[in-house]
RNA sequence: GCUCCCUUCGUCUAGCGGUUAGGACGCUGGCCUCUCACGUCGGUAACAGGGGUUCGAAUCCCCUAGGGAGCGCCA
């Protein structure tokens, strides 16, 4: 049998963290065993289903690369099986009507709750001739002794009493079906062996086999993967930051690095870290899944960022990183090869968004030194060593501008003036990027170009001369 | 309240009866060095508590504590 896989969003809005690590172990485990994976948007809740969503998951899963072999398969498009399936349960004495007014059922749950016991149906109606032409529900007709056991991939054994379960509602009394039932009828037409989902889904599980095998199905296999939380043990939320990932995205995130970072949050494999998409495929296992639940932290996916902007290639981290100049309004055609500063300030940044900050400096004059790193480099002393670089960087035809001979430019005049070549470096760095902090002084000045290096001394010079006139 | 589940450094985790309890992020000290970063070497820090079982428990069992999920005509 093919292992078949499914993701199964409800579009009531965007892909966050936990939805897309689910996807991705479904993804990796039917890839892993050469399956198919299928998307399946459980749209049932029409109040709260949009297109907007719909179009945010598959955004969100196509950015991070999770292609999926299938659909999507809309579950309002597949209303009339769903009540062809109730309608047989129903016929096989499976189901049955119920027109128990909401009164009734609040006073029990409420009687049920003073007694301290769990709250559910107490199927008042299961003997009862109810009639089809009135208002009602249908309830599935749960078994009433016994045990279901689930063998989780991941949780080991879970036995529920029969007994805890109530008859759940399939049919609402508008007529449309409900969730336990959806997600049973399509997890059998589609063939599904393994499903994998959040272990908020637990305590539907028993149901749903109950209901699955009132339809003659044998059940799939279930891995119930544990919930992602916030930084701070809490439930994640919109109020720790970015939880969608798309957002990540706009923040300057590699989906490779948000992939390696997810897959890491509840799977293990020994002491590995970073992992391919193809390592991952390789290497994935269902049951070195965690069973309890993990912090997001940032800082860890901060690292591993960093680690793909520096180690990817660097034409392939410039394509990701031009929009971001274009959002501080730099066209990265007007001047220096985006690909060559990606090289020279990949191990300087987090993220892309602060890859552009810090590498904007090679594309326009920045609006004013950094207070501390002007105070401290652009002094009296200086003058002199900034000048005479001036005089020879000059000299120096376009076709010289390389690192090599800037290199040399710089350390001749810390030799012809004795000084160490931080003394000259220094307030050149700033001179030129007007921050202490650039890749090494030859390249850094091979970005700028020339012309812009000249100018840029040169309001340095001035800012000396001022601040020393006004000293 | 009831049902089900979870519990190793601050965080992510390795461990599957015998280990100086390992790695990674973070933090931190040194080295490298024209700055920052990278890199590199080192340090910090954990088996929730209590009972068993066993020659021997982080590993198996029970209890307690803490945490989570579910208990809808939501999914």
């Amino acid at each position: 049998m093919t292992v078949r896989t499914r993701f199964a969003p409800s579009p009531t809005g965007y892909l966050h963290v936990g939805g897309a690590r689910t996807a991705l172990f479904s993804y990796l485990f039917a890839r892993k065993h050469g399956g198919a994976f299928v998307l399946r948007i459980e749209d049932t809740d029409l109040e709260r289903s949009t297109v907007e969503s719909v179009n945010a998951i598959m955004e969100g899963m196509t950015w991070l690369g999770l292609d999926y072999d299938e659909g999507p398969f809309f579950q309002t498009e597949r209303f009339e099986r769903y009540s062809q399936v109730i309608d047989e349960l129903l016929e096989k004495g499976l189901a049955y009507r119920c027109d128990c007014p909401r009164e009734r059922l609040d006073r029990l749950r409420d009687t049920q709750m003073a007694a301290k016991v769990k709250p559910r149906y107490d199927g008042h109606c299961r003997g009862r001739e109810v009639d089809p032409d009135k208002p009602h529900v249908i309830r599935f007709k749960n078994p009433v002794d016994g045990a279901v056991v689930v063998d989780d991939l991941i949780r080991g054994r879970i036995a529920f009493a029969n007994a805890e379960l109530d008859d759940l509602i399939i049919r609402r009394s508008d007529g449309s079906p409900t969730y336990n039932l959806t997600v049973v009828v399509d997890d059998a037409d589609m063939g599904i062996t393994h499903v994998i989902r959040g272990d908020d889904h637990v305590n539907n599980t028993p149901r749903q086999m109950n209901i699955l095998r009132a339809l003659g199905q044998e059940p799939p296999r279930y891995a119930h993967v544990p919930m992602i939380l916030g930084a701070d043990g809490a439930r994640l939320s919109k109020r720790h930051g970015a939880v969608s990932v798309v957002a990540y995205r706009e923040q300057g995130y590699l989906p490779e690095a948000l992939l390696n970072y997810l897959v890491r949050l509840g799977w293990s494999h020994g002491d590995q870290e970073v992992f391919s998409l193809e390592e991952m495929i390789a290497l994935f296992d269902i049951a070195d899944v965690n069973k309890s639940a993990a912090a997001f932290n940032t800082d860890k996916l901060d690292w591993l960022n960093q680690h793909y902007i520096q180690q990817g290639d660097p034409r392939h981290i410039a394509r990701l990183l031009s929009p971001h100049m274009g959002h501080l309004g730099i066209d990265p055609s007007q001047g220096p090869d985006l690909v060559d500063v990606v090289a020279a300030q990949g191990a300087r940044a987090k993220t892309l968004v602060e890859l552009a900050e810090i590498s904007a400096f090679c594309y326009r004059d920045f609006d004013a030194y950094d207070e501390a790193a002007a105070k401290k480099h652009l002094r009296p002393v200086a003058r002199e060593p900034l000048t005479r670089v001036r005089a020879g960087l000059e000299m120096l035809a376009l076709q010289d501008w390389q690192p090599e001979t800037l290199h040399h430019v710089v350390e001749q005049v810390a030799a012809e003036l004795d000084i160490n070549m931080g003394k000259v470096a220094q307030p050149l760095r700033v001179a030129v990027v007007g921050r202490a902090a650039s890749p090494g002084i030859d390249l850094t000045l091979q970005l700028v170009g020339k012309a812009a290096t000249l100018r840029r001394i040169d309001k340095a010079l001035a800012f000396i001369a001022e601040r020393e006139a006004a000293a």
